[in-house]
DNA sequence: CGAGTGACCGCAA
DNA sequence: ATTGCGGCCACTC
């Protein structure tokens, strides 16, 4: 099978709807490697441009440190999709127990 | 081809 | 409570 953790998550991360985001480790263990969250990290960096990378978040409900363009373009994408992002310039976060979204649970 | 790095998470001291 | 380290896979230099 051809099915590596990177085919996996950009699939998973395609798939989140609109509102609603999802963690790294998350993302990780449906891929089967629970340990694997800085992968996914590495697939959003090294990954597909146009997968909505602004709904990943990490488990503290933070969003990332390196997003293209900055932190302040991510808070943008995700109010502009309806998500209640709090935090101040440099400590973006949202409310990810309430957001959390599983793709078959 | 070989080695290092990466947008993380969890546990131990 | 905080700090430090290990672990995983893929991609770039």
């Amino acid at each position: 099978m051809n099915d590596t953790l990177r085919i996996k998550v950009e699939s998973l991360v395609a798939t989140i709807p609109v509102g609603r985001v999802m963690t790294y480790g998350q993302i990780a263990a449906l891929c089967g490697s629970p340990r694997a969250a800085r992968i996914v990290g590495g697939i959003a960096h090294y990954g597909d441009p146009e997968l909505p990378w602004h709904r990943v978040v990490n488990k503290k409900g933070g969003l990332a440190s390196g997003y293209h363009g900055g932190r302040h373009t991510q808070k943008e994408h995700l109010e502009a999709e309806g998500v209640v992002v709090h935090g101040e310039a440099d400590s973006y976060w949202v409310d990810v127990e309430e957001l959390l979204w599983w793709p078959e649970k």
